[in-house]
DNA sequence: GGAGCGATTATT
DNA sequence: ATAATCGCTCCC
């Protein structure tokens, strides 16, 4: 059983995006009536990762990840749904976690409410459906997962995750170099969770038959 | 000023 | 396999 542990700070969101994934899988983030156990993350760091919303410097809708560690960067995707990363690291680099997958342990009713229909396992399975799990929209933009007063709380596993249950893993629907596993194996994910979302590789430029 | 393109998902 | 759908980026 994963229980509760002590809430994060912003200290603990202030290393690098590598190590602070590893050590969001198993925390709880906990949004009003719903809690989600993190089971899947991705890494996204500084202005030389292909893959990465910030590559090539700073702009309007990417402000939030040069930011200070702790605060919500959400955006849009495909223009349908909403994508919520983490951002860590230090103030003025370009370094946050995408939050892809995780399981409900928490406000149940609500999020069923919300997705009705969807299988228990598929509740927040992917970055799109976890976001809707949570509620989370574009306007939590910027909003503070750490401090006083935060619309959102992080908590620790009670117990430590197991360093051999954490696999690694090219970042999914990355195209071109950025989604290349062996330079950037910066997907995490815990073995064995039903919750974590199928593997899709980027899709190339060009597809011909 | 506008075309092109996604850190995706639900449906065919 | 592919439509849905829109803000950002980059190129005229």
């Amino acid at each position: 059983m994963s229980g509760q542990g002590r809430r994060l700070t912003g200290g603990d969101l202030a290393g690098d995006p590598l190590t602070v994934a590893r050590s969001l899988l198993g925390c709880h983030l906990v949004a009003g009536p719903v809690a989600l156990r993190l089971t899947e993350v991705e890494a996204y760091w500084g202005v030389d990762d292909p893959g990465s919303h910030g590559y090539r410097g700073m702009t309007p809708r990417t402000e939030v990840m040069f930011g200070p560690a702790g605060r919500l960067y959400v955006y849009r995707s495909y223009g349908v749904h909403w994508c919520a990363n983490i951002v860590c690291g230090a103030k003025g680099e370009c370094a946050a976690v995408l939050l892809r997958a995780g399981e409900v342990v928490a406000g149940y009713g609500v999020v069923e409410q919300r997705r009705p229909g969807v299988r228990r396992r598929d509740l927040a399975r992917g970055p799109g459906r976890l976001t809707r799990a949570l509620g989370i929209v574009g306007e939590d933009d910027g909003a503070a997962v750490v401090g006083r007063g935060a619309p959102f709380v992080l908590r620790a596993p009670a117990e430590p995750v197991a360093a051999e249950r954490i696999r690694t893993g090219p970042r999914v629907g990355v195209s071109g170099p950025g989604g290349d596993g062996e330079r950037y194996p910066w997907r995490y994910w815990l073995a064995d969770e039903p919750s974590v979302s199928p593997y899709r590789p980027g899709r190339p430029r060009v597809r011909r038959g």
